[in-house]
DNA sequence: AAGAATTTCAACCGCCAGCTC
DNA sequence: TGAGCTGGCGGTTGAAATTCT
């Protein structure tokens, strides 16, 4: 839409003004209302009067009553925005305090672009205005070839993926067959709200316990979409919704979960809009297996957090299948064909993969002091290849869209592969966080795999420590977001 | 000073889930 | 049970404002 400056007497209009049957339609949600057109473009001081009067004699809700009752040429979607957005009473106004920043970060490595949940933690700010911050201040970020989120957020990340991975594995081994048989192994999103600002940022550990099953089921089986295993192009406010998602455990129960890996996408210096790693490989891609072991480090359905073999492992194994496999699985049982296929990187089979990754639960426990150890890296040192590596099944392998380790690990590390000081031949690690380093040659290969047109020139030096820990997250360094 | 480039942010759009009838 | 309505969400757009050259 184009807005043009016209003083009527509304003051300024759109230019398409709207009286199109389109936008009533898309107002209204597919019926034409009933009273003539209905304005769009800007509100005016006294759209807002009407507005805040007939809410302040009506209350909240019941939008489209708006326009009925009070002459406004608004849809009720555009009343409640308006509202929402900039009327209501208790709205913060100004730039957002350092704190404020602090908490989006945060609460963004969690939960993603989950915008209105964002705001619910954050007193008198709204999703908008949380979004528009949050993608200002990537596109700066990102044109500078910097990471999106503070090291200290990664490990954050990284220690409550353990924590949870602890947790799960609990769980996985120590659910009782009486409580696997009810519905009783939801987690209600209800935990995850109002961890304000005192509290902390604790909870909410974007697993796969997350991921809708559908969206397991759209995009990975099958997916031709290196990377795109769990990050299907569906609407994510549809993920969002989808915790009425069934996934039964292996005894069979079904269990609602939450939702919330969020898609992420991010345009790189081609305009090129790609798919951003998600949280999970695709371990079954013919071409990442085939070309790169080294990508296969994790087992399937590895999620984003580091070792977090086990967070997929444990929360997958007794909830992620979807409704529709239940028969699969009821007729199909796990057996060593099953086993096999799921290492074949042709198989790219949800329920394979789910019952490998049952399998993997037991010999990662075991290998989670490996990881640990294998983690600590004196600086100098090049990080192996072991499957045990933390950081390369981490930041390597899984690019989350979301998170510090998957979105912002794999969208750091393939936006802003890095050249200055090293030869792009040459394998080279680099402690991107305490104790924590990534090879950088597969993070091209994971960069390349979207085109290979990433804005070279548009990169950060990881070889400096101070690239990445030296930052003043909040510009007021010497890096500005 | 002027034009270009970039940033900001309000508003729109399409989709979806829940509710009601 | 299904259609219609409503509200909510996340992504996108584009005008205005700001910064850069």
């Amino acid at each position: 839409m184009s807005y043009t400056t016209n003083e009527s007497d509304d003051g300024i209009m759109p230019k398409d003004h709207t009286d199109s049957p389109s936008a009533e339609e898309a107002c209204s949600g597919g019926n034409l209302m009933e009273v003539g057109p209905l304005k769009k473009g800007p509100w005016t001081s006294a759209e807002d009067a009407i507005l805040v009067d007939y809410v302040n004699k009506h209350g909240e809700g019941n939008w489209n009553a708006v326009q009925k009752h009070s002459g406004l040429s608004r849809c009720g979607k555009s009343c409640r925005l308006r509202w929402a957005n900039h009327l209501r009473p208790d709205l913060k106004k100004g730039a957002f305090t350092q704190e404020e920043e602090q908490c989006i970060i945060e609460l963004h490595a969690r939960m993603g672009n989950k915008w209105a949940r964002m705001a619910s933690e954050l007193p008198g700010r709204t999703d908008n205005e949380i979004k528009n911050y949050w993608n200002t201040r990537i596109k700066r970020r990102q044109r500078a070839g910097l990471p999106i989120y503070p090291p200290e957020v990664c490990q954050q990340r990284l220690d409550e993926s353990q924590e949870s991975q602890n947790m799960s594995t609990f769980l996985a081994g120590h659910i009782h067959p009486d409580l696997s048989q009810t519905n009783n192994f939801e987690i209600p999103a209800v935990e995850f709200k109002n961890f304000g600002l005192k509290q902390g940022f604790t909870s909410y550990s974007p697993t796969l316990l997350d991921v809708p099953a559908r969206s397991m089921l759209t995009q990975g089986i099958g997916s031709s979409h290196n990377y795109y295993f769990m990050y299907p192009p569906m609407h994510p406010s549809k993920r969002l919704r989808e915790s009425d998602t069934v996934f039964p455990d292996l005894n069979g129960c079904v269990s609602n979960a939450l939702p919330a890996f969020n898609q992420y996408e991010y345009e790189d210096s081609a305009s090129e809009k790609v798919a951003q790693p998600f949280g999970l490989s695709s371990p079954y891609d013919p071409d990442l297996n085939a070309n790169d072991p080294t990508l296969l480090v994790g087992a399937p359905f590895t999620p984003i957090f580091g070792n977090s073999t086990l967070v997929a492992g444990a929360h997958l194994l007794p909830h992620c299948l979807h409704l529709s496999l239940v028969d699969t699985l009821i007729q199909s049982p796990p057996n060593e064909q099953t086993k096999s296929e799921c290492l074949s990187p042709r198989n790219s089979g949800l329920l394979e993969a789910v019952l490998y990754e049952s399998r993997m639960l037991k010999s990662s426990k075991n290998n989670s002091s490996l990881q640990a150890s294998n983690t600590s890296v004196v600086p100098g040192d090049v990080v192996d290849n072991s499957p045990l590596n933390l950081c390369e099944t981490g930041w390597e392998v899984y690019g989350d869209p979301i998170s510090p380790l998957g979105h912002s690990a794999a969208s750091v590390f393939s936006e802003y592969t890095p050249i200055s000081g090293s030869s792009s031949d040459e394998p080279m690690s680099v402690e991107t966080m305490p104790g924590r380093k990534v090879y950088l040659e597969a993070v091209d290969r994971v960069s390349t795999q979207y085109g290979g047109k990433k804005a070279i020139s548009n990169q950060m030096d990881f070889s400096r420590p101070d690239a990445l820990l030296g930052l003043d997250w909040f510009g007021h360094g010497t890096e500005q977001w």
